[in-house]
DNA sequence: GTCTATACCCCGATAGAC
DNA sequence: GTCTATCGGGGTATAGAC
């Protein structure tokens, strides 16, 4: 609290007319946070692949635009209460449905061939938010060639 | 410090007769834990998708049976002097090194295709050492379940 | 080697003046 | 709404008796 009373600029004892605790700043954070990527993620495309290729290209600059709330999210999260932290775990699984539908639908459509769809979701999430943690602008190569690669690596491990 | 000590039936002041400070411990933590990783991780094997094969059991398997020490080594990075923290990535840096030389053998050897092999071995340790956050004994699949589907779809994503 | 006691510091949060 | 001042609690680490 005191660091970010610091970083606005005030005592840390006046953050207090804006929330009344550490815990529902730091909830609200993590509730905005994925509400926002619930909102944003694509869930339109042509067929299974499109929409995989879509998923993919999202996720990949969601997290990377929003880093900061991504490693805060993961740190934090169980700081949180009880409730709290169930309500953010809700909205995650939320998110990862998302993707496992895509999958299944995948399957049906015979495009896709994976042994079970939820092991695979969580297996491309984990991959995929792990750009965030070593991708850094400036580097070798772009955003755009890095995630055409993470593309390609997911379009096969699923087809 | 306090909870180590509860933990292990002593008052906290008496940890300090096995190490000089908590800084001290957490080093030798994550050091020897990745000393361990380097000693244990195969690199024989009968081609470079063999040799692939075995870093994708061995590495889910260490992990799994480490699970704290995975989480305390992420949690706790941050707080290593910049010395220590270099140290530490030094040695992740080799052992990322050790799967990134296979990818490049498969390369040459005309089994594996992938763009950029840093990028492919980012990539699969994300994805590997995921399962660690999830899976828990007892549940719908077991390890080695687990284990044949996250080696079918990292060999079918660098095929 | 372990204990009790404590120093010192940082944290979240509150009280009350302005 | 912000300030100064402070409370209560937790943290790491040390001192000194036994």
């Amino acid at each position: 609290m005191r660091a970010i009373a610091t970083e606005v600029g005030v005592q840390a004892g006046a953050l207090y007319n804006y929330t009344p605790d550490k815990q529902s700043l730091l909830f609200d954070l993590m509730e905005g946070h994925m509400t926002e990527l619930l909102a944003a993620v694509p869930n339109k495309g042509a067929g299974a692949e499109g929409r995989l290729r879509a998923f993919v290209g999202f996720h990949i600059d969601f997290h990377f635009t929003r880093q900061d709330a991504v490693f805060i999210s993961y740190m934090e999260l169980r700081n949180l209460t009880p409730e709290n932290f169930a309500r953010v775990e809700a909205l995650r699984r939320q998110y990862e449905d998302r993707l496992e539908q895509i999958l299944r639908d995948g399957v049906d459509e015979g495009v896709f061939a994976v042994g079970d769809t939820k092991i695979a979701t969580l297996a491309i999430i984990a991959m995929l938010t792990g750009v965030t943690t070593w991708f850094r602008e400036g580097g070798r190569l772009s955003l755009e060639q890095v995630t055409a690669q993470y593309w390609d690596m997911v379009r096969r491990a699923v087809t």
